[in-house]
DNA sequence: ACGCTTATATACCTACCGGTATATAATATA
DNA sequence: TATATTATATACCGGTAGGTATATAAGCGT
């Protein structure tokens, strides 16, 4: 009895690096254990099986950064200024996402590639209540400026999607070359994103 | 020896319905087969393997979706409008991508996914060089751009790249929430992101 | 020191996976 | 009508997948 948690660690680390790396399916639990230095039974005294393993990942992850996200969802009026109001909060969320990534680059691989999997593939569904979950915090967002910039009323879902698409798109493109993900971008993907939003 | 060609189509058919909805590592060649109405040696007569089930469903989807965008993406620069003359390539561009994804809609489907799949995942792998040719028509009508619009000099690929992920975004966004996928949103598009590049 | 719980290993099982050896039915060709 | 070719089916195989029965080692409370 070596190490209790250690182990359960290094399987939900080694898992999310190969899940991540190359897939939910193509990834073996004879491989799993054996890149995590333990063996089967090892896992399965801690989790279910395979599947349950993916659920903690997604658990455990999801959790950290939709409640953040809650927590910088919080929209301010200011009646002074015509629309400006509305940035702080948006480059708010976006750079918390950046950041995120950054910080969680394995984890938020494999959200890009599950907000984009097929539909009714098993990881798909199981993934479905955090991305609904994050989708609501940010329709919220929306809900709550939406009252004060009445143009917005009843697009707050087109917005929220679009809105995550783009953080999405541009969390890619870092991915893929290295496109920068600070402040700066995020700035600018906001002030695109109102554009096409109040023009 | 009832029928040739349909025997071989029928497992393209099913196979890229299959790998769309669920992906290809979940699909097994019993479930194909079966589903295809067929059985095991017709599919290895016409195929080398799984692998090479999917290796066809690429070649023919991406070669006629290339050869479209390559055929669309011809720019004719007119000295007379500022930056004017890059719409009309831009909007042909997004709305070639538009149609092609509704005609093919399962097609498209499995394109998305296979844009944000793990990097080292075969499917991700074995479609890469499709991607990377149209990128390459992309980032060669930028370049074509570049020489009248100076300020584009150096950022073609970076335009390239994303343009792309804007339309698959917007794609995305049509599968998930019905978003219009018409001119008007390809105009949109088109504006957001020259706004975006040239401001 | 003794047993209880926690944690890990060896060895194994079953089911299914991708893939094939072999036979044969249908058509085209001679 | 005989023969080659194309297309399909039955039955099977080796390997590996996920998962488990069983044993045991380490720490902890008494």
């Amino acid at each position: 009895m070596s190490n209790a948690t250690n182990s359960r660690e290094a399987i939900l680390r080694t898992a999310l690096q190969l899940f991540a790396e190359r897939g939910y399916e193509s990834v073996g639990i004879n491989e799993l254990t054996s890149r995590a230095g333990i063996t089967k039974p090892t896992l399965y005294y801690f989790f279910e099986n395979k599947e349950g393993v993916f659920k903690a990942i997604l658990a455990e992850n999801y959790r950290r950064f939709n409640d953040l996200l809650r927590t910088v969802s919080v929209y301010v009026p200011n009646r002074e200024f015509y629309y400006e109001d509305v940035y702080p909060v948006l480059i708010r969320l976006v750079e918390t996402c950046f950041s995120y990534a950054k910080e969680n680059t394995t984890f938020y691989l494999m959200v890009l590639a599950l907000a984009y999997a097929p539909p009714t593939a098993l990881t798909t569904i199981l993934t479905r209540p955090y991305v609904a979950e994050q989708f609501q915090i940010v329709t919220d967002l929306f809900r709550e400026i939406s009252s004060a910039h009445l143009n917005l009323r009843g697009k707050e879902a087109e917005c929220a999607h679009s809105l995550i698409a783009t953080i999405n798109a541009a969390i890619g493109l870092w991915y893929q070359d290295g496109a920068p993900l600070d402040k700066e971008s995020a700035k600018r993907i906001v002030h695109q994103f109102m554009h096409g939003i109040f023009a």
